[in-house]
DNA sequence: CCTCATTTCCTAGCGCTGCTAGCTTCTAGA
DNA sequence: TCTAGAAGCTAGCAGCGCTAGGAAATGAGG
């Protein structure tokens, strides 16, 4: 039954091109222009196409911000120290800000640090943790990530928008690491 | 002219009315119930009404959000030092989160630190500067009171959706408070 | 008191959205 | 070659934000 195989490769190649293509238009014109419509003409099948793919339009955006979060554990991953880790976090987020509402703002109720927690947060809320660790001194490892990622997600979130000046944002991030740095150091 | 006066009045009123009937239904049912229709309904009058009051869906969000971050500005200011707060602030966004989506999340692109932003959001800001400045040490005031906002942000925004459990808000909300207070103390 | 101009408000409808029922076309196996 | 089933299309539903155009209520002038 090879022509089955193929008929599965081709579904599911196409299944990644909906994924890609969705991620290109919101990355392109935003979230708003994602629509069914135009992905399915962008895809060249019909609408009910997508359908037999994901269940609705939010398991597709919710595919899209899994995809982000394997790409940003990969990019944390590739530094190392607190300063590096931080700053990749802050440039993955600027350079994919389409990709990263996916992650965060726009539905996809995808718990961190739980069990049934897909792998790639899992690898991202690690690769954070272990570049804090140095600097988490009695308090709760896990919680101090926590706090950690929330800064970064929080300083992130306010200057997209403008509700901070995207001006001091080098400087904003010098505070912060400075901060988490000023205490509890067990080594160093 | 005192029928005008008494026309001009009841107007005032409905402006008012449309923005607490538009808050109350989202903090009801959330902001995806919160629809033209259905708030036309609510104060009983027609769909195009609400257009005679403001530009559009838009412009009521932002007239709800305004009159959330007046409250939230009332809210910090009744309380002294930084850990309770930090406390209000969490507090307030934990007990209106469709009032704080408004604010922070939907549309609205209100800027802080800026020249012609409103009065109640550099009310907020200030208050949240004013004790955060003991800990501030060398550091420009402005832009650490940004980053400690920016954490509270992320602190709130992780939790609501349960990117984070709600379990250990307390603890984090510890650790946060320890780790401003742990440097540049020019007093204390 | 009546008439007319203005303001106020509603009905109806446009183009869009996410989603789906039901038909048509194509393909694999006997 | 014929038939069962899979695959994908057309067409349509209910709901969205928003608005054009007409009806009803209200004020001023004769």
């Amino acid at each position: 039954m090879a022509i089955q195989e193929r008929r599965e490769r081709e579904r599911a190649e196409r299944h990644q091109l909906i994924i890609t293509t969705a991620r290109r238009l919101a990355e392109a014109e935003g979230w708003d222009a994602v629509t069914t419509r135009r992905l399915a003409e962008l895809i060249e099948y019909s609408q009910p196409v997508l359908y037999s793919h994901f269940a609705g339009k939010d398991a597709i955006v919710g595919a899209v911000a899994l995809e982000g979060f394997t790409e940003l554990a990969a990019e944390l991953n590739r530094h190392r120290g607190l300063e590096p880790v931080v700053r990749a976090y802050v440039n993955f987020a600027e350079s994919n800000p389409a990709l990263y509402d996916a992650m965060f703002t726009l539905a996809t109720p995808l718990v961190f640090a739980q069990e049934e927690t897909p792998q790639p947060l899992k690898d991202g809320f690690a690769a954070i943790r272990s570049v804090v660790e140095p600097f988490a001194g009695g308090r709760d490892l896990g919680m101090f990530t926590e706090v950690v990622w929330s800064a970064l997600h929080g300083l992130v979130m306010l200057t997209r928008g403008a509700r901070l000046p995207a001006k001091g944002q080098k400087e904003r991030l010098a505070i912060l690491v400075d901060q988490i740095q000023s205490t509890g150091q067990t080594e160093a």
